[in-house]
DNA sequence: CAGAACGTTGAAAATATTCTAAACGTTCTG
DNA sequence: CAGAACGTTTAGAATATTTTCAACGTTCTG
């Protein structure tokens, strides 16, 4: 296989990952080049044939690892560390929703519930009321994302109807 | 409701959006703030309460408008626009995977097809067996997410098994 | 029609991120 | 055990992004 052909896909995948706000440029162009590249690579080859620093690939290869899209394998008769691309994309989409997403997920619902205990402690009765409704209706929302990407993870269908059925509502009332 | 409430939920929903890969910190701020205010509000007031230019609440607020978490309104008797959140999360998260994850999925399906192409044309035969069939493969895995986003956007359930038994593989070969 | 009230734009400042090169600590080799 | 071969860390340089302030063009008001 051609090294222009290898490089332009590499690009494309780096810019493709670059605008994906999960992986950076250059974990893209990592990844690309040992998917096509048949065998393991050692550190300072990719950084090489990708014209990087060595450090700057030992970094943004772990993230790789970390995210199951590369794997590490010993070869025989050598002392570096060698990369592979993992094949299982499944397996990294799953780690990445689980791992990225739901945390993000989490975040807004840990925000949501400490923000109606402090409503609840701070005003009483009907002066916060809809403040109470629209965190309600936040919190339920978040609620089936979370449970929905619970499905996905574990492989179950996800429903996104019931994500579409949950929301309308916490009505605006006219102020001033 | 509390100032300080709403203040320390634009805040935490701010580094929830910061984290989201999808919205800016600031847009998740202003996006909190016009949740929890029951009323529509201008560009200055907006700029005020969370202490940042007006024309930097311009550019994010129009961010906002775009993905259709937030609409702007005009009201009777004020020169001024005014924003106010919307309620239909789901309508923004279709918006979302649509436009922002759908098209990054694209540009995979774009790139590994021009790869194929290349490879088609300067390789023959055997010599590159190992590259076309990575491609292929990852061509499918991304054809079948593309499905999966179209059917989410649809409101069709999302179909997680078959992404699960599309992909093992294409087999590693030792080289050199 | 003059001036004020807007939202937007563009250039520069502030800040955050990414990348490199050198230093370091460890593990292997002879 | 001395030195080479590694991967990682760190400090600073290079780049990108975000934010502000001032200028601008348009629309309303008197």
């Amino acid at each position: 296989m051609h090294d222009d052909v290898v490089a332009s896909f590499v690009d494309g995948m780096g810019a493709a990952s670059a605008s994906s706000g999960i992986l950076s440029q250059q974990q893209g162009r990592i990844f690309a080049l040992l998917f096509l590249t048949d065998g393991p690579l050692s550190l300072d080859e990719i950084a090489a044939a990708l014209d990087q620093s060595k450090s700057n690939v030992s970094i943004h290869v772990r993230v790789l690892v970390d995210w199951h899209l590369v794997k590490r394998r010993s070869v025989p008769g050598s002392r570096r560390d060698h990369y592979e691309a993992a094949t299982d994309f499944f397996r990294a989409f799953q780690e990445i929703f689980e791992r990225r997403f739901r945390w993000t997920v989490r975040q807004v619902l840990d925000v949501v519930g400490e923000t109606q205990r402090a409503v609840d402690e701070t005003s009483s009765g009907q002066d916060a009321r809809f403040g109470r409704e629209r965190l309600a209706a936040l919190g339920n929302f978040f609620g089936m994302i979370d449970a929905g990407i619970g499905a996905f993870v574990r492989g179950e269908p996800f429903p996104a109807q019931k994500l579409a059925a949950v929301i309308p509502l916490a009505s605006r009332r006219t102020r001033r």
